[in-house]
DNA sequence: TCTCAATATGTCAGAACTGATATATGTATG
DNA sequence: CATACATATATCAGTTCTGACATATTGAGA
C-alpha cells in the first residue's frame, strides 16, 4: 500500500499496533478505516444536501453537535455502528449505505 | 411493515423503547437489524464455505467461540463494528461487505 | 476589525460492547 | 449408551464508545 495513503489516514488520528517510529497497518485495517472515512464523508455530503446543521442532525440522532462533527471527520473513536445510525436517521437506506461503504474514497 | 417480520426481529431478542405489552420499532430501527442480520448471515456463510470451525474464526479475529456464535446468530450485544471485521479478517472486501448489507433477508 | 453562527477539539463519567469462561445443547460415530 | 467435537447460551470484569460539556477555531457579514 501507498506512504501517501497510510500518512493520510495517520493524520485523522488512527493509530495500530506499536506506535514505534513506524505505524503497521494491515490490508484489513486500511480496508475497515476507508470503510469508515467513506461512511463519514457520505454523512457530511448527506447533512449539508439536506441543509441541517450539526447540531440539527445530533438532536435528530438524540446525540450532540460534538460527536457529529468527530463522525464527519472520521475520528476514530466513533463507531461505524453509530455512522449508520447517523446515516439512517436521515432517509438513507441500507441499500444506500451498503453501496457507499465499498465506494472509492475522495483524494 | 409486516407483523411477521417484526416477530422474526423479535425472536433474535431485539427490543427498542418500551417493551410494554408490544415493541414499537420504528422504520430505522428495523433498516438498522435488517443489516445487522444480513451481515450476521455472510458471516456464516461465509466461514462455512472456507470450511472453518466458529473456534478457528475466533483464533484469526482474536475473539472467542462463544461470541463468534452471537455474532453469527446475529445478537444485539454484537456490534456491526466486529462483523465487518470478522468478515474483512476472512478475506471479505468491503464492496462485498457494502453489497451484503443492502441484500434481502433469507426467509 | 468585531460578532455570531457553525464547526472542531479535548475531556470524562456512565453506558455499551468485548473476550473469557463455564456450561448446555446438539449431532455424529463407535 | 458414551465419547468427542461443534455450536449455543449465560455471566461478568475490563475495555471501548457515548453524550454532554467546555472551549477553541473557522468563516461570513457588517
Amino acid at each position: 500500500m501507498k506512504q501517501s495513503k497510510r500518512r493520510r489516514l495517520e493524520a485523522k488520528g488512527w493509530k495500530f499496533g506499536s506506535a514505534k517510529e513506524f505505524v503497521n497497518l494491515t490490508d484489513e485495517d486500511v480496508e475497515y478505516i476507508e470503510l469508515h472515512l467513506s461512511l463519514a464523508t457520505l454523512l457530511k455530503k448527506r447533512r449539508q444536501s439536506l441543509g441541517y446543521t450539526q447540531t440539527e442532525v445530533a438532536a435528530l440522532i438524540s446525540s450532540s453537535q460534538s460527536r457529529v462533527a468527530k463522525m464527519e471527520a472520521g475520528d476514530p473513536t466513533v463507531s461505524v455502528d453509530l455512522l449508520i445510525r447517523a446515516l439512517l436517521a436521515l432517509g438513507v437506506n441500507r441499500r444506500q449505505v451498503g453501496r457507499a461503504m465499498g465506494a472509492a474514497l475522495p483524494a
